[in-house]
DNA sequence: CTCTTTCATTCAATATACAGAATACCATTC
DNA sequence: GAATGGTATTCTGTATATTGAATGAAAGAG
């Protein structure tokens, strides 16, 4: 039997549901009631409504009494705290990201790589005033897309067919061939960053560099990455080599730093 | 590290068990493993490793297979920019905090108020270069503690037996007497801002202001509040009233940006 | 290398969390 | 004021999540 039976092979199915719940309410832009949530989480309402009041003894879904509607409560950002604090990359990366993002005018980001799913924006700074390509923290991109993507293809251990899955599903503004895709990730393995240009937002370019976690760690696959992103014909005008170096160095810095 | 606050029952246990869980994995400065866990926690070892499976699959806490040893995952940033999305204080309180930090010197944070339990730091900003800031965002704190706890009971529409009981479980630096807190508290109703000068900590001065929340929902109580805290010789050396008075003037328009 | 200890994981019986129907609660509308 | 529709909430039998013991897999000591 194939392993693809994701949903109620838990032993636990209450706490897949509570984050689908929690992940709805952040995805939503007003307070939702019980029919609602029930509705797009496909739960019974009175399961929902004890998954909900579970949330809420907790402190991390708030209940107006009054409009009978839930919302995320703060007590998610407790939870945020707790992993910043023990995550050397959050610690460490923002000195880089300040350091960069202003000298050459880009939007910086420190990325988390979570498997070959996704990657969550962990801190990020900004260079121009004019142009903010704000992504904020917390937000998750597919793993495989754009310049992050070419570095956990080039340096991460993963499965050939694996990752052709994958990328088949990814959606860019001007895609890439396979073919010429799979040519980039090999330079990228040479040259110890990724580019890419225009690929995944029209005219903009956006650059990754590996950092790894722990010592040795290296065979396993970068944990993190650096990326700068900003307007195409901008950056080119200033030279990709110069950034690109740049980030490479500042990436090196930081995995020195955690232990490598 | 001491034990965790008992799980009570509910109609979906497994998620306070979860939430119990992300709060130990939080507070821990290591990877912990199975057993440590389900000790601290005090669940069988058995039903927590399903828990931490469920919370493993929802990339909320990351299993490293080699040392067996559970961590958060950086999921739970996503679940606090839903949160920081959706909170309209969250949006606003920054920019009032970074005029008012460098213009007195002081480290100014914004605050929600939950309930009479306690209140989560939502945003920071520092005067002086002294301390790291972004550490505190997501601290909790009790409520009734220190100059937020005098506004909380000046404004709040709580039970005065329930706020004795809760005064009574306090911990002070230098505690003030009910009686004497209680005038104070009085003072703040006149005054619009509270003042706890050394109480909470020796030798340090903190200030607080109220937020309201919706329009009209004054009668509910403050939701949140501006917060300075500075070195208590300084703070008086440059007078107090103004810095007090300015906070007031940025807690109303931060309330009536809110929608008052 | 073998024994001992510690920890993670599986297994099978049973206490209980869950789904669905039934009820209570509002807020509108007639 | 009565009725209606759309909610949220309680109630109850049953499938299943939880438990504690048994097994497996490492790590350390002798």
């Amino acid at each position: 039997m194939k392993e693809s039976s994701p949903i109620q092979a838990s032993k636990a199915p209450a706490i897949a549901r509570a984050a689908a719940v929690l992940r709805l309410l952040g995805r939503s832009d007003t307070p939702l009631g019980l029919g609602a949530i029930a509705r797009d989480v496909a739960l019974n309402p009175s399961t929902c409504l004890y998954v909900l009041r579970a949330l809420a003894e907790e402190e991390l879904v708030a209940f107006d009494a009054a409009t009978k509607r839930y919302t995320l409560e703060a007590g998610v950002l407790t939870l945020a705290r707790g992993w910043l604090r023990q995550s050397a990359f959050a610690e460490l990366v923002p000195a880089s990201l300040d350091r960069l993002a202003p000298r050459f005018g880009v939007t910086m980001l420190g990325v988390q790589i979570v498997g070959l799913d996704h990657i969550i924006v962990v801190a990020a700074a900004q260079g121009g005033q004019n142009f903010q390509l704000s992504a904020e923290v917390g937000s998750r991109f597919p793993a495989l897309i754009s310049a992050t993507g070419r570095c956990i293809a080039a340096f991460g251990a993963h499965d050939p067919d694996e990752i052709a899955t994958r990328f088949a599903a990814l959606r860019w503004d001007d895609p890439p061939g396979f073919a010429r895709w799979q040519a980039e990730v090999e330079q990228v393995r040479e040259r110890g960053y990724a580019v890419d240009d225009g690929n995944y937002i029209a005219g903009v370019t956006v650059l990754a560099a590996p950092v790894w976690k722990g010592a040795g760690a290296m065979t396993q696959g970068p944990g993190h990455a650096l990326v700068a992103i900003g307007i195409g014909s901008a950056l080119r005008r200033s030279g990709l080599d110069a950034l690109g170096e740049a980030l490479l160095i500042e990436a090196r810095g930081l995995t020195r730093q955690m232990g490598g």
